[in-house]
Parts: C-alpha cells; sequence; structure tokens
RNA sequence: GCGCCCAUAGUUCAACGGAUAGAACACCAGCCUUCUAAGCUGGUUAUGGGGGUUCGAUUCCCUCUGGGCGCACCA
C-alpha cells in the first residue's frame, strides 16, 4: 500500500535527486520537524551541502526554486532544513478519504512479503503463580503478534507451556504434605501457585524433603504411579487457569505445547548429538560445551539422567520447523534468558537446523518492594491485581452511569481493566524494567488506556449525536466536493497530518519490535484532538463545516481502534 | 572475575546522530446555563563524572562511578 505521505516523501526526494543530478537522498532522510510553525516536512541540507561542496542555504535556495508540486503549499528555509508545508486540502482529501475507505485496514502494509513467522510467547510454568511479570511477557508477545501481521507477515501465535521439572515435584511434595486432605478451592490453578511458594519455604534447609522431592520428579519421569496420575491432574488445573486468563485477556493461540510433550523427542535428538560429538559427558552430566564460542556451557542431562529445560526445547523446535514452513521462529521470552538462547541457538546450528531463530527479549517487571519471585511469593499475581482493578473501575462507571446495567458495566469495566494492564506492559521501551505501581495502574489520567478509549467514548459521542450523514455513506465525490473544503483550521491540519503518519508508525513498531511507539503515538493524537475538541464545535449551524469535522473526527476514532488493536486492547462505545 | 542491560525533572518514562531535551504523575492556579470534566488551559524543575569521533552527541566509541540481571546439573 502507497500511503499518502509515503508518496509525497518518495515524489520530493526524486525531484531534489533530478535537480541536483544525483542519488544523494533518499525517501527516509525527510524528517519531521520538531514544531508545526517550522512546517510539515523537512529535508536536512548539511549530507547535500557536504556531497555538492556548497553551502546548505545555496542547496536549500536552489531547491526551492525548483521544486514544484500541487500538494506542496510552500517551501521555506529554516535554518539549515528545507521544509515544506502541505496543502491543506490536497492533504485532508486524499488522507480522510484514505482513511474512510480502509478502515481496519488503514496502516497496514505487506512489508512482511507473507514470510510464516512463529511466534511463541506466554512460556510459563504450571504449578506456579502467575503474576504480572508473565503479564508482560504475554501483553507483549501478542501485541507483536498483531503487530507482525499488520505489517504482512503470516505470523503464528503459539504457546509454550513448561508442565514438567523440578518445580512440578516441589509443588506435588508440598500438596501432599500439607493439603492432601483439604478442601480445594475454585480456582485451583492459582491454588497451586499458593502450594509451590509454601513448598519452597518448607523444603528449604529440609534434606528430607529434598528427598522427597527428588523422588517424586523420578516417578513423574517414569510415567506411572500415584505421583504421575496427580501429576497429569493437578497440570490440567494449572492450563485451564491459563485458558481463563488468555480468554479474559483476548489472547489467542494456534497451538499449545507442553513440555512433557516433547522431552522423549528431545532426548533422541540428544543422543543423535552425543554420537556426532556435540553433546559430551562432564561430570556425570551430559552438556554442550560452547566454551569456543564464549558461551560457556548447557546442561541437557543432569548426572542422574534427568532431563532439564533445553531438551524439550530441543525437540519443540525440530518439530516446529518440520511441521510449519518456518521463514522465522521467534521466541518472546525475557531477558534474563539471552544467555540461554545463544547456547540453545548455538547447539541449533551446531545441529545443522536451517531455521531462523530470534530471542526476542524484553526486560523484567518489578514492584516497589523490589524483585518480584514466584519461588517467595512475593509477587502480585494476576487475579489479584484484576479483581482490584475491576472494584475499582466498576465503582467509577456506576458514579458515572447510574442508569446502567450491571451486565454493561461490568463489560465496560473489564475494557477498561484489561486495557489498562495491558497499556502498562506495553507503553514502555523493551529494554526498561518496568515498576509496577497497583496505584498507578488504577489511575486513569495521562499517559493511559483508559484515556484513549475515553477519547475514543467522547467522538463516538460526538458522531451520533450529530445528524449530518454518516461519511461512510457518501461518495468520494461528495467527499472533495463538499465535505473537506472547510477544514482550515491549523489545529485541523495538524490533526490530519498526525493520523498521515500512522501506516509509519506500524512499520516503526514492526521494525524495531516496539509497542511503546504505537503507545506513544496514539497518546499524541488523542491529546491533540482533546485539546481540538475543546477549542472547536464540531457540532454546529454551518452543516458542510460540521460535516467536514464529522470526517474528521471519525477518521481519528478510527485509527485510536486501529492502533489500540495492534496493542489487543479493545474500545469501548460510551463510558 | 567475565558478559549483557540501565543511568534524563521530586517520581515514572520519551527523544531515526539534527532545530528550543519532550510527556505523564505529583504540586499550585483556573475552566462544566456548548458536542462525555475518566477532559482542557497555565505555572516550577533534568541529560551521573571525564575523555574522544562529528558541522552537530541524551544518542556512537573509551573510561570511571552507581544500580540491575545472567554465568554446570533451576526453568
Amino acid at each position: 500500500m502507497n500511503y499518502t505521505l509515503n508518496k509525497y516523501k518518495k515524489e520530493i526526494t526524486e525531484e531534489v535527486n533530478r535537480i541536483l543530478g544525483s542519488d544523494l537522498i533518499v525517501a527516509g532522510d525527510i524528517a519531521y520537524p520538531p514544531n508545526p510553525e517550522m512546517g510539515d516536512l523537512s529535508l536536512p541540507m548539511f549530507k547535500l551541502a557536504k556531497e555538492l561542496k556548497k553551502n546548505p542555504i545555496e542547496v536549500a535556495e536552489d531547491l526551492m526554486r525548483n521544486i514544484k508540486k500541487d500538494y506542496i503549499a510552500c517551501i521555506k528555509i529554516v535554518g539549515p532544513y528545507l521544509n515544506f508545508v502541505l496543502n491543506n486540502k490536497k492533504l485532508a482529501q486524499s488522507i480522510l478519504i484514505e482513511v474512510q475507505n480502509q478502515k481496519d485496514e488503514y496502516g497496514t502494509n505487506d512489508s512482511g512479503e507473507n514470510k510464516k513467522v512463529m511466534i511463541e510467547y506466554s512460556n510459563v510454568n504450571t504449578h506456579k503463580q502467575f503474576h504480572v511479570g508473565h503479564l508482560r511477557n504475554i501483553c507483549y508477545g501478542d501485541a507483536i503478534y498483531r503487530i507482525l501481521k499488520a505489517n504482512g507477515y503470516i505470523s503464528v501465535p503459539v504457546s509454550y507451556v513448561n508442565d514438567f521439572g523440578i518445580h512440578v515435584a516441589k509443588t506435588l511434595w508440598a500438596f501432599l504434605e500439607f493439603y492432601k486432605n483439604e478442601p480445594l478451592p475454585e480456582n485451583k490453578g492459582k491454588f497451586l501457585g499458593d502450594v509451590y511458594v509454601r513448598s519452597v519455604q518448607e523444603s528449604e534447609d529440609n534434606k528430607f524433603a529434598k528427598q522427597m522431592i527428588e523422588i517424586i520428579m523420578k516417578k513423574i519421569e517414569s510415567r506411572k504411579g500415584e505421583e504421575y496420575e496427580l501429576w497429569k491432574s493437578t497440570r490440567k488445573w494449572s492450563i485451564q487457569q491459563f485458558e481463563n486468563i488468555h480468554k479474559e485477556l483476548g489472547v489467542k493461540f494456534e497451538r499449545k505445547y507442553y513440555e512433557s510433550e516433547y522431552i522423549e523427542r528431545g532426548r533422541e535428538i540428544v543422543a543423535e548429538l552425543i554420537k556426532r560429538g556435540i553433546l559430551v559427558k562432564s561430570d556425570g552430566a551430559i552438556i554442550a560445551n560452547l566454551e569456543d564460542y564464549d558461551l560457556g556451557v548447557l546442561i541437557f542431562l543432569r548426572s542422574d539422567g534427568t532431563a532439564t529445560y533445553p531438551v524439550a526445547d530441543l525437540g519443540l523446535a525440530m518439530e516446529k520447523i518440520k511441521e510449519f514452513k518456518l521463514d522465522q521462529s521467534i521466541y518472546v521470552v525475557d531477558v534474563r534468558q539471552s544467555l540461554h538462547f545463544k547456547q540453545l541457538f548455538k547447539v541449533f546450528e551446531l545441529a545443522g537446523m536451517k531455521a531462523d531463530f530470534k530471542h526476542l527479549k524484553h526486560d523484567f517487571v518489578k514492584l516497589p518492594s523490589g524483585m518480584m519471585s514466584s519461588r517467595s511469593g512475593n509477587t502480585v499475581t494476576y487475579e489479584d491485581l484484576i479483581e482490584q482493578m475491576m472494584v475499582y473501575t466498576k465503582n467509577e462507571t456506576k458514579e458515572r452511569h447510574e442508569d446502567w446495567n450491571e451486565e454493561k458495566i461490568t463489560d465496560v469495566a473489564k475494557k477498561i481493566s484489561i486495557g489498562a494492564i495491558k497499556f502498562e506492559m506495553l507503553k514502555v521501551g523493551v529494554n526498561q524494567e518496568i515498576t509496577f505501581d497497583i496505584k498507578n495502574a488504577l489511575s486513569f489520567n495521562g499517559f493511559t488506556s483508559a484515556y484513549l478509549q475515553y477519547t475514543y467514548a467522547r467522538i463516538n459521542s460526538i458522531i451520533n449525536k450529530s445528524k449530518v450523514v454518516r461519511p461512510r455513506r457518501i461518495s468520494q465525490k461528495t467527499m472533495k466536493d463538499c465535505w473537506l473544503k472547510n477544514l482550515e483550521d491549523n489545529k485541523e491540519h495538524q490533526l490530519i497530518l498526525k493520523i498521515a503518519k500512522y501506516p509509519e508508525i506500524v512499520i516503526m513498531a514492526g521494525v524495531k519490535s516496539d509497542t511503546s511507539e504505537v503507545a506513544k503515538y496514539l497518546f499524541e493524537l488523542a491529546k491533540d484532538f482533546n485539546d481540538y475538541y475543546h477549542a472547536t464545535k464540531i457540532i454546529q449551524e454551518d452543516k458542510d463545516l460540521e460535516g467536514a469535522r464529522i470526517a474528521l473526527i471519525a477518521s481519528i476514532n478510527q485509527i485510536i481502534k486501529n492502533g489500540l488493536d495492534l496493542l489487543g486492547i479493545g474500545i469501548v462505545n460510551e463510558m
């Protein structure tokens, strides 16, 4: 798709190169001035001046005289920059029609060339707590999946659940020891998380407990007996809990993989790699010695013969690339596992696996009280968080809408709560730790999803109140002739320009795997609109003008909707 | 010890190597007999230290300081 602004930039670039008889600049050289008075587009003269061995002003003057496009209202030289002011009517026509025609598709592009990318996230442990740390992973993974799709990739979202390992044995030990005869709570998955915390506490400095846990681990690995049966049933508790959370968050996976199902396959590959000399025995364990690559060693089998995590990773990776013809396989996992993935991918490479593997890392979530740990239980669990948020948002919603029934209040409150959680996780850069403060998450002012949802609802309400025909029902001819000629206000021009930039944001978010780009952009757009709203009457006597303004704000809403969708956040029609 | 990440306003965060370093929160002062006040307007405050590369550095390189994370039987 060739969006208006992109087209303009390309044409201006070609024009500049033609005038100078060179290939010195590319469309990407055209930037945006820091403030609106300077113009809409900007071409820095530094590079050109240097290459042409001329004064920047001279080059700029030459270009200013010779560039002529009907969509450029005027060209001005500001310092060493050549700035373009776009023709308001041309821009408005082109952009608003683009948005109204493409609707939910506006902003998408085909730069991914239909490449197939598997994106693996929400790699959580059964038998442990699901807390806000996991939430960052799941929100980020889901948003990246959506962003890749919008960029023309065939994006396959999958989840890999770690349902096997020492942590399971630990939880089962404490369960048998302390809770066997107690009645089970409703949320059995959450309960297991608490059992795990108890287990860590009780088994510390307890030799007997540690021995018991080892025995339980072996019994589960042998896949028979009472403990194995208990593993099977408790595992389902956690899986059910995850399903509920995914459903509530609106996150869907095409496939869910479980570690326990890939260990055998992994062991086969391990045996093969031992034969090939890629894995070796060391201190009784089977390892990959990667010291030649400065990557230390990676353990596959413990000295007691039990499998570690990378074994199943190996098995799964092999099956994944066999089943789907993947161009790339992305693992969304927090930054603490960077070394692990470097090691793993090196082993993949040594084993001759051809696919392109990538660890997409994000920093972790901590609490104002310090590092979060599901071992110690110093966490905010998902369930506790959503409950607190719901109490708050329901109260706030009730206060504002006394006539709404319980169902409607719950529905809106849920969208606001879930949106708030996701936005908190997505609005900061991936290399930034998030200090999760529940007080901030509950404050719906400023840079929050509630602000965006509120803006959407506000615009929606105005559109509904307007008696003018809906933009979607009118022809392009009508729009050109009548609706758009009236948008002359500078704030309107800035809003239209902002709308025009949205497709670039989608690309940038994709290239940088950065959700904060989208969040920041939407916030700026909403802020600009709210400023405009307070200064300008939309509904009024002049129906042509009203129509034009409705077309404008309808486009803004389309973008808020599209942008929030990239972040996995739903809109509300009223709030 | 080795490796990776971070350091910007009182706090939480922004700034493809580019123009006057932006927001939000908090605090203070205003704005609902006009379309949703979960909103808007105005006000105060910042690049950890030292070098280097460049026309230009918050951004790139080196170094120091201070924090976080990871480095063989956890996942």
